[in-house]
DNA sequence: TTTCCTGCAAAATGTTTGCAAGGCA
DNA sequence: TGCCTTGCAAACATTTTGCAGGAAA
């Protein structure tokens, strides 16, 4: 899908969102430049209200943002994360990367683990008579710096 | 039946809870009965609406059902998972057991997938400084009955 | 008779939808 | 000039909070 074309051309993944919208006549604006621009270089899964934030976007409705995640994500250009609480992360979709996140549950700040244990899993799934199978794998914990004062949770042990 | 007997007591989930009450200086109530009677049989999460229907508490205020699933989490009884559109499901802890789920994306039915590759994750993540670490392994698909007609979905895919 | 629990109302959150006006291509 | 996008308002679903009255122990 689109999104191999990253690989093969070494274009980036801005390039081949744009190439996206415009193969399906879908317009350039400004909100939807400004959301890729802070997709593109994110270095972690955001929120919507921050992606807002990034991208300069006060002025902007967060109707708007949203409607251009949901078109990224249309495109398979774009996938999200939900917290334990609910949340949804988003963040740009590369076909030369598969990994998860540790998420810090206190100040969201998330780091890649680079192995993903979800095949076997995934097969299990198959193997039951489920189809369109995908799986999400998130690990939670404290970060460092937020460790200081703060209970053990409701979530946390059942590992 | 044997499976939600604690497993050095013998003493059934149900049990367990009411003397963690108890001990807390927490009253059985006819709802908070109910609930915990739905939680100890289900044989897989349910969410808040489906909890207070099984438990026939039609006339019985969602509130009083939320109240009671956080007071049960308090006591490291109850654990929940989110699905990929941010609803909660919740479902009774027992000691003895630990795995993750299958769930239908479209009819939230639920099987378990008895293999659990957490801990790989969770340790990576303590070597990267995470304290209180813990995971959420989903698995996600169609079952067999809703198999029939439908798009593959914005998160398909990207296993 | 204490104080825990419930019901009702309302708020908080995060996200989606309808519709008319605005602006890319 | 089309029709895709936006802004605004309002709807939405789920979950939480405040407060007064009701009921376990």
């Amino acid at each position: 899908m689109c999104a191999e074309a990253d690989r093969q051309t070494g274009r980036s993944w801005t390039d081949v969102a744009e190439a996206a919208f415009r193969r399906n006549g879908q317009r350039m604006t400004q909100p939807r430049k400004a959301v890729m621009g802070v997709l593109a270089v994110a270095s972690q899964p955001l929120k919507a209200e921050e992606i807002r934030r990034r991208a300069g976007l006060a002025e902007t409705d967060l109707v708007t943002v949203y409607r251009n995640l949901e078109a990224l994500r249309e495109h398979n250009l774009l996938q999200g994360i939900v917290l334990e609480d609910g949340v949804q992360l988003f963040e740009a979709v590369r076909p030369d990367r598969h990994f998860h996140h540790i998420v810090c549950r206190r100040c969201h700040r998330a780091e890649p683990l680079e192995i993903c244990t979800g095949h076997e899993l995934e097969e299990r799934a198959a193997a039951l008579g489920f189809t369109n199978v995908s799986h999400v794998i998130e690990v939670f914990g404290l970060c460092r710096k937020c460790h200081a004062g703060r209970d053990s949770g409701q979530w946390g042990g059942a590992s």
